[in-house]
Parts: structure tokens; C-alpha cells; sequence
DNA sequence: TGGCAGGGGCCTG
DNA sequence: CAGGCCCCTGCC
């Protein structure tokens, strides 16, 4: 049996924020421990070296990626990551911290006040560098789906396709005493599931959709390891030949497991926002010119090409910002 | 209470 | 393009 030695990494981090994070539509396995359990993680900070005593803005979660799992706490910019020695390097690489998030924010357009509220308001947002195959299989469910949905049908994928992972005793700040989680299933486990198991488990219609590209991984017919070598047209373009994957999805895909940050993903949010703050700076002649189906392509092109190689923040940022800040 | 609209859409005809 | 699709939740 592996015994990994858990480490407390203390890193002091800016542009960081684990609720922003987690609410911000991108990762469905990062969850908040619950207050009840949140005395035993400040215990557990309170253990750590250097780390400032939790303030009145504490945060604790538990992450889930692939067949890792993670406890960080934050206050303030002091952030703690309690994992295996070995695997720091890979949470590290997961929320991005080598990016300057500082430098999307600023670049924001003084002009353009809506955008610099809503950077403003997500600020502690990263785009996580999360595990392909889990963005595929996650973001097709999402379709037509509410996020509570989408952790749903996740969990119980993870439930009864993925693997039991035991967690080492010490590791657990706030985890409940069964010291245990489930992986997300590989391709492999989870082309066993026959059709009628997906749907018994209520993925309705994406269930076919599923099904079908496990079969696609596991031939090679899809290629997870080539995709990620293409730049992001290339990827775009190949992600939408299979089966259930349009647009939408693609491009979650893209920047969520491929991180090509230019992706802009349009769902109904974005449209909206397209529709009410942005359509209206634009001339009514120069709109009457426009296909309406290609519409929200145009206004992205438009307002957001200047934003070359990392717009997929500020679609981001704009999410964020409509679901928790704008009041409806 | 029940009916309807909509959810980070996509496929088929 | 328009409609259908699975199923749930929120709303009136």
C-alpha cells in the first residue's frame, strides 16, 4: 500500500479566489466543506508553520480531478493546499498559478464599464487546467442542465463507474470519518455502462451521446492525447465531429481541458448579455447586415478580438457576474 | 395544483 | 432553419 505523506503548501496568491472559483460554472467536483466541519480544517491550519490564523473570510473546499483529491483553505491571499507531497505539482498546474491574472484584468477596456465591473467582480476567477476526458464526458451532460444537475449526474457516474480511493487518516481537514472518495471513471470504466444504465441514471437524451463517444475514445477513434496537441481551431473543429459535441461544448472543452483560453464559449448567459449591453453599441445598419444566427459570433468578433489569446477570461468573468452579482 | 418555461444544446429532416 | 428530445426545477 502507497502511504503519501501529506504536505500543507502555504502559498500567498493574488487574483485568487476559492469561491469565485468554484461557483464559476467550470470545475462540478469542488465542493465547500460544510461550516459544521470547518472548525476541524482551521485546526488543521492552525498546525501549519506561517500560516496567519483563518479571519472571518475563511474558505475551505474539497477538489476532486481525475483520481486526485485535494483539501485548500483560504483567507485573505493566504492559501493552503493540503495534498500528497507529489501531487502539489499538479495543483499548482490545475489552478494556473503560474498565469498573472493581474494582467487580464487590467487589460480590460476603460471604455467599456460593463466588462470592467464584471472583471472587477470575478477577479479571484482562474480558468483550471482540468483533465480532458472528465471536460467531455462533464460538459456534454451539462446541455440543458442546471449546475446542481450537472454535480448530480457527475457524482453518480463517479459513484458506479470510477474508482474507490482511500485518503490517508491525516489528510482529511473536515472530510467525514470514511476516509474515502470516488475517481472520475476512465474511458474504460466507463464504457461498461450499458446504454440503459446511463439512462436509468437519468442523463436522458445525453446518454446516447455518451455512450457513443466512450466507444470512440476507447478505439482511438478520438484521440485524447492527439487533440491536445492542436492549437485551438484545429481542436474545435475535430472535438465537433463526435457524436453529441456541438459548438457550445467544444468550446467548454477547449478551455476548460485544453486550456485555450481564446475560447468563448456562448450558453444562454452570454447571450444574453451579447444581446441587452453589446448588440446596442453597434449601428443599426451594421447589424441589419448581419445573418441572425451568426449574430453572437459577430458581436464577439467585435468586442472581444481584442482579447487575442485569452477572451475565454473575460466570457468568464461575464458569467460569473451575471449568475452572482447582476440582481434579477 | 398543474401547467408551462427554461436549463451553460445538439441531432435530424 | 424548425422541431424534438429526457428530465428537473422554478414559477405562477
Amino acid at each position: 500500500m502507497v502511504e503519501s505523506r501529506v504536505s500543507a503548501a502555504v502559498k500567498e496568491l493574488r487574483q485568487f479566489n476559492l469561491r469565485q472559483i468554484a461557483q464559476s460554472g467550470q470545475c462540478f467536483r469542488m465542493t465547500e466543506i460544510p461550516m459544521t466541519e470547518i472548525p476541524r480544517a482551521e485546526a488543521a491550519v492552525k498546525r501549519v508553520p506561517a500560516a496567519e490564523v483563518p479571519g472571518s473570510d475563511f474558505m475551505a473546499y474539497r477538489v476532486i480531478s481525475g483520481f486526485r483529491f485535494l483539501t485548500v483553505v483560504q483567507s485573505g491571499e493566504t492559501v493552503i493546499f493540503f495534498c500528497g507531497e507529489e501531487e502539489l505539482p499538479y495543483w499548482e498546474n490545475y489552478f494556473d498559478l503560474q498565469t498573472d491574472y493581474g494582467k487580464f484584468v487590467e487589460s480590460v477596456d476603460k471604455k467599456d464599464v460593463y466588462l470592467q465591473k464584471a472583471a472587477a467582480f470575478g477577479s479571484g476567477i482562474r480558468i483550471l487546467r482540468q483533465d480532458l476526458w472528465e471536460m467531455i464526458i462533464t460538459f456534454i451532460i451539462s446541455q440543458q442542465k442546471t449546475i446542481p444537475a450537472i454535480r448530480a449526474l457527475v457524482e453518480a457516474l463517479c459513484l458506479k463507474y470510477g474508482s474507490r480511493m482511500e485518503l490517508p487518516a491525516e489528510f482529511v481537514p473536515g472530510e467525514r470519518d470514511g476516509a474515502f472518495y470516488y475517481a472520475f471513471p476512465t474511458p474504460e470504466q466507463l464504457s461498461c455502462a450499458t446504454l440503459e444504465e446511463l439512462q436509468w441514471l437519468k442523463l436522458g437524451y445525453r446518454a446516447k451521446y455518451i455512450y457513443q463517444i466512450c466507444r470512440d475514445v476507447c478505439s482511438g477513434e478520438l484521440d485524447l492525447e492527439k487533440l491536445k496537441t492542436y492549437d485551438y481551431p484545429t481542436a474545435f473543429a475535430y472535438l465537433q465531429r463526435f457524436y453529441g459535441i456541438g459548438e457550445k461544448v467544444a468550446n467548454c472543452v477547449c478551455l476548460f481541458g485544453l486550456h485555450q483560453i481564446d475560447a468563448f464559449p456562448v450558453d444562454t448567459w452570454i447571450h444574453k448579455v451579447l444581446m441587452e449591453r453589446y448588440a446596442c453599441r453597434c449601428r443599426r445598419s451594421t447589424l441589419a447586415g448581419v445573418p441572425q444566427a451568426r449574430l453572437c459570433d459577430f458581436l464577439v468578433k467585435k468586442y472581444f478580438s481584442g482579447y487575442k489569446g485569452y477572451a475565454g477570461v473575460m466570457q468568464q468573468y461575464i458569467f460569473y457576474y451575471e449568475r452572482y452579482a447582476v440582481p434579477r
